[in-house]
RNA sequence: GCAGGGUUAGUGAAGCGGUCAAACACGGCAGACUGUAAAUCUGUUGGCUCAGCCUUCGGGGGUUCGAAUCCCUCACCCUGCA
C-alpha cells in the first residue's frame, strides 16, 4: 500500500538541529520550516482562504474536538473533507482533541498560564475551580461539551475514526496533556497512559487506511505525539518510544514555560529519527520561539496566539510588537510595518485600524 | 401664571443625614493572550508632596457635631393645568 506522503531534508545548519525541507502530501508541498496556520474551526479566523495564502500560508490545522461538536465529522465528510469544506487546496492537519483532555480539564476556566509556573499564574491557580469538563481514565476521556453540556465520550480508537472522516493530511495521535504542575507520579501515568493510546491509534489507524486504500482513497498520515514534561528521562523515553512505533512524523506536546523550549526540545530530538518531520504543538506565545524551534530541530508549529493577538490589537512589526489601540496610533497615518507589502500595510494606516478596533468593527 | 418632578464624576445612572471620592454600566488609559470554551479576560479611571491630605454631587445662603442627602433662595430643564 503505497503511502502518498513523505519527506525530505534539502539542507542543514551545521551546529544546530536545524534543518529545511518539503513535506509532500496528497494535497501539496509544505516547504519547511513553517508555521501551521491554526483553523480550529474549519476557518482560519477572519481570514479567507486567499487571504491565508497571500500572506504564505502553506497549511491550516483544524481541531477534531471541536469539528466533532460542530458540525459533526460526519458533515465535514460529506462535504468531501476538512479541505473542501473550507474551500483550501492545501494540505491541512487535525489535533487529535486531545490538547482539550487539558483544557476542559485542569486548565478549565484558568487559561493556561494557571498551570504553568509563571507568577501569573500561580495566582491565577489559587482560585478555586469545581468543575471540570474533562475525566481522563486509561481507556480514553470523558467530556461534557462546552457547547451544550451534552456528555460524551473519546477514545484512541474514536480519535482516529473521526480524524479519517475529517479527512486532513496529517493526524495526530490522541494523547494527554498532563498539567506541568501536576506531580511527578502522575505525569509518569500519563506518559505510559499515551504511549499505549499510541498503539491503539496506530493499529486504528492502519485498519481504517487499509480500508480507505481498498476504496482507492489517499492516504492520511498520523504522527505520534511526545509527552514527558520537563523530566528528561521522560521526555527521552517517550521519543524513543514513538521512534519505535513507525510513525509517519511526531509532534512534541506539553506546556512550556519559553526558558525551558531549547533543552526539552534538545532532549526529544536527540531521540527521534532525523528523517521524519517534527511538529512542535502549542509552540507558546512569543513570535522569538518559532526561531527557537527551528533551531532545535522543528519544523513545523502551530500555535493560536497570534491570530488571537492580533484579533486583540497585537499587531508584529519589523521592529516589534505593538498593540494597535493604543491612543497614541489615533493620528498615525503611516502604515503598521513600512517595510511589509501585505494588503493591510499597502492600504490602511495606523490610525483607520486602531478606529476600527476601538469601533469593535470586524473588517 | 399655578402645581408637581428634576439638575450627582467624560456620559448614563444609583445614593436620600455619618461606614461617600460617591454603587453600577458605558466611555477612557494600559496589560495579558501557548496543539482556541477567547472579536476574550485582567488592572486602572477626581487631584496631590499619596498608609495621608485636598477639592467635588447646578449657583448662593442656612440647619446640624456631621449634608450629595434637610431648609431657604436663584438659575435652567421636563410634565400637567390655565
Amino acid at each position: 500500500m503505497s503511502k502518498d506522503f513523505s519527506f525530505e531534508i534539502t539542507h542543514k545548519l551545521e551546529g544546530t538541529h536545524a534543518r529545511a525541507g518539503v513535506i509532500h502530501t496528497p494535497h501539496g508541498d509544505i516547504q519547511t520550516p513553517v508555521f501551521i496556520v491554526g483553523g480550529t474551526k474549519a476557518t482560519v479566523k477572519a481570514l479567507t482562504v486567499e487571504q491565508v495564502k497571500s500572506i504564505g500560508g502553506q497549511a491550516v490545522l483544524a481541531n477534531t474536538y471541536h469539528l466533532m461538536l460542530r458540525p459533526g465529522a460526519d458533515i465535514v465528510e460529506q462535504a468531501g473533507g476538512l479541505g473542501k469544506f473550507m474551500n483550501w487546496d492545501g494540505p491541512t492537519f487535525t489535533d487529535s482533541g486531545g490538547f482539550q483532555v487539558f483544557s476542559l480539564g485542569v486548565a478549565y476556566k484558568k487559561g493556561i498560564d494557571a498551570v504553568t509556573n509563571s507568577e501569573r499564574g500561580q495566582k491565577e491557580n489559587a482560585k478555586s475551580s469545581n468543575t471540570q469538563l474533562a475525566k481522563v481514565d486509561e481507556e480514553g476521556v470523558t467530556f461534557r461539551s462546552h457547547i451544550d453540556g451534552t456528555k460524551m465520550r473519546m477514545t484512541p480508537e474514536s480519535s482516529m475514526q473521526l480524524q479519517w472522516q475529517i479527512g486532513a493530511d496529517v493526524h495526530m495521535a490522541f494523547d494527554e496533556c498532563a498539567s506541568p504542575l501536576a506531580n511527578e507520579g502522575y505525569i509518569r501515568a500519563s506518559v505510559a497512559r499515551t504511549h499505549a493510546w499510541a498503539i491503539r491509534c496506530k493499529q486504528e489507524h492502519e485498519k481504517i487506511w487499509a480500508e480507505h486504500h481498498a476504496k482507492g482513497k489517499p492516504y492520511q498520515s498520523l504522527w505520534g505525539v511526545v509527552q514527558g514534561a520537563r523530566i528528561e528521562d521522560l521526555r527521552r523515553e517517550s521519543a524513543r518510544f514513538m521512534a519505535s512505533q513507525d510513525f509517519d512524523g511526531f509532534g512534541i506536546g506539553g506546556i512550556f514555560e519559553p526558558a525551558e523550549i531549547p533543552e526539552t526540545l534538545r532532549w526529544v530530538v536527540e531521540e527521534l529519527p532525523e528523517d521524519k518531520p517534527r511538529h512542535l504543538l502549542g509552540m507558546g506565545s512569543q513570535v522569538e520561539d518559532l526561531f527557537l524551534g527551528v533551531e532545535y530541530g522543528m519544523d513545523t508549529f502551530d500555535c493560536i496566539a497570534f491570530t488571537r493577538q492580533a484579533r486583540n490589537g497585537g499587531l508584529y512589526t519589523a521592529d516589534g510588537r505593538l498593540n494597535i489601540r493604543n491612543a497614541i496610533f489615533k493620528r498615525d497615518f503611516g502604515p503598521i510595518d513600512s517595510n511589509c507589502d501585505c494588503y493591510t500595510c499597502q492600504n490602511y494606516t495606523r490610525a483607520y485600524i486602531n478606529h476600527l478596533f476601538r469601533s469593535d468593527e470586524m473588517l
